[in-house]
DNA sequence: ATCACCTGAGACAACGATGTCATGTTTCGA
DNA sequence: TCGAAACATGACATCGTTGTCTCAGGTGAT
């Protein structure tokens, strides 16, 4: 039974069988015309062009690379959420160099969910893409060792994978951390009080450590009175800033371990007038336009997107090699406002 | 020439034939308890399942889509530049909504080139991807008509395709506009300066009709001196400002037809403390943090990109009948700073 | 006890392309 | 003028799955 006469409102693709009958030439010849082999007549060529543009026929990608299993050409990127604009501007910079590549981005978030990552990896893995590029969210890949070794390329990002050996590329939680809470010590600041989102993130757990790191180092006391965790909306971060005011002998500066964070941190404090002083982890856009001073530890979202994607690419063109971890430094930025002379 | 031997150190993946082997069963039957047909005895299926977790076998989906050639489960989204917010919030619920009929998306962005918007799309054909969401960028998809005839499926979103019949999802930015000039005329504006990005933009000369609209039902002249077109980046937008607040008989208010505009003529005006009204079409985060008030013509981009999709995903399903236009309204939004007493 | 029926399992073709090899034709030098 | 090399073309197997069909063996009704 052909499909073309069971529904005949949505004709059959035509196939390289179809456009060969049509130019009276074998399928091979076709092949080689698609594929652009030099060694066919022009006159044949000319034909068989005729017979593609007359059927409209397109390629199967997916057959020819059954066939010819080298590359599909397709990448997946696993990442939190795709519209926060961190993991927004990585996957710019991943689909700009796959395209250079020749290649697809399949982009999917995990939502911090650490059974939907692995079920949207593995499932990467089955569609044959060339390489993965991955933000975990859980701590355990071991599931994909047996993929590695099968030929899958896998660079990690951002944070590191667990209970597996493979490229990634961090930025320099700890030590950027520490020099955002020594530009607070210097400035006298001795009661510093810290939000941060959840403890089960590695970058949280880093940049914590890095602050404390920092105040054992300059003899301060570390007070978990001024440590809030679980602060995830700029409205935690708000609230957490009034609550720490509060206590008794509150804090004369804050340090915030992400930008939501650090927003709501600086909503609060310029709405109370209060003048506290701000470290923030992470820039963002709109930073210069916020209506009071702060300062920011910045480093590159796309300088590591890149690094990540050259790698994987590299592997993917067949490099070998134990794998490598490289860090990325950051750097203290002081962010004002647009103009500082907004109270005179 | 068996590849194991040729490269020992990157294992041949097992098919369906190897589990087969190493279980004693039929590959027949191997493809029936992956696919977790009911008809196979229990003992077999467990044969088969620790030979499966032996060998690390994971089904090969080209090949199962390419015999079974339903769907591929995969859709691709035509945007200008994922690391703009608006198309990442797009992109983000068409993911999530994918996701739910079990669906990956391929991103891609076209940085406004026609040509790369054809190559793009007709790449995506030939990946055989379910259905095509396009945001598109040149005025020409007869392209596509062959495609879409043989049964891809297409939503265009945020701009109408071009000689194409095709589903489309809109925004009123004719009425949106004409009520953002509308607002300002009942404020006793009459010479009002429009900031806009490109006339080659489908969305700009519609906002720009409503504008003149709103102008010529008022009975105000459209002085083509206090318009300005090709302002790309916020500091664009902030010199242009500075160069019609020259003009003899300067704009007392202002409308910019996009959000990247509003952010720099905002800035312009908060720096010279000028106290132009201000109304720009798009909202945007930390609009309500800006330091001075203006208003925004607001929509919702997920609900543009959540139509879109469910529309899409309609036409996956085989839904037939001539292609819909939805248009989406757009409201008026008063934004301020986060306080107004930044003065006092 | 016989036969129709059901069910589980395997053999084989098919999906739409590419790789390999064989064949027929042309070309060119001796 | 002939033979070998070079080239253009096609026949056929193949990639890793799933769909169709057949068949053996067990079941229940008559």
């Amino acid at each position: 039974m052909q499909r073309g006469l069971v529904n005949p409102s949505r004709p059959r693709r035509p196939t390289m069988i179809d456009v060969a009958r049509h130019a009276g030439v074998s399928l091979k010849t076709v092949s080689r015309v698609i594929n652009g082999e030099p060694t066919v007549a022009t006159e044949l060529a000319d034909r068989v062009l005729a017979a593609v543009a007359d059927l409209g026929f397109r390629r199967n990608d997916i057959a020819a690379n059954l066939r010819s299993s080298e590359v599909s050409r397709t990448i997946g990127l696993l990442i939190e959420e795709i519209a926060n604009p961190f993991y927004a501007s990585i996957a710019a910079v991943v689909a700009e160099i796959a395209a250079t590549h020749n290649t697809m981005l399949i982009t999917v978030s995990c939502e911090e969910d650490p059974e939907r990552e692995k079920s949207l990896l593995l499932n990467l893995c089955q569609r044959r893409v060339d390489g993965l590029l991955v933000v975990p969210a859980s701590q355990d890949h071991s599931y994909l060792r047996r993929e590695v070794q099968m030929g899958m390329a896998a660079v990690f990002l951002d944070r590191p994978p667990g209970q597996l050996l493979a490229d990634t590329v961090l930025v320099d939680n700890r030590g950027g951390s520490q020099s955002a809470v020594q530009s607070l010590l210097a400035a006298g600041h001795r009661r510093i009080g810290i939000l941060l989102d959840s403890l089960t993130v590695f970058t949280m757990r880093e940049r914590l450590a890095g602050a404390q790191a920092a105040m054992a180092t300059a003899g301060v006391r570390y007070d978990t009175a001024l440590v809030r965790d679980e602060v995830r909306a700029p409205a935690d971060a708000a609230r957490a800033v009034a609550d720490m005011l509060a206590h008794p002998d509150p804090p004369t500066a804050f340090f915030c371990l992400n930008n939501r964070i650090t927003v709501g941190a600086l909503e609060e404090l310029w709405r109370r007038g209060n003048d506290a002083g701000l470290v923030g982890f992470d820039d963002f856009e709109f930073a210069h336009l916020m209506p009071r001073p702060f300062a920011v530890i910045a480093y590159d979202p796309k300088e590591l997107a890149r690094v990540a994607t050259d790698q994987l690419f590299r592997r993917i063109g067949g490099e070998q090699g134990w794998p490598i971890t490289r860090v990325l430094p950051t750097h203290l930025v002081d962010r004002g406002i647009v103009d500082r002379g907004v109270a005179a």
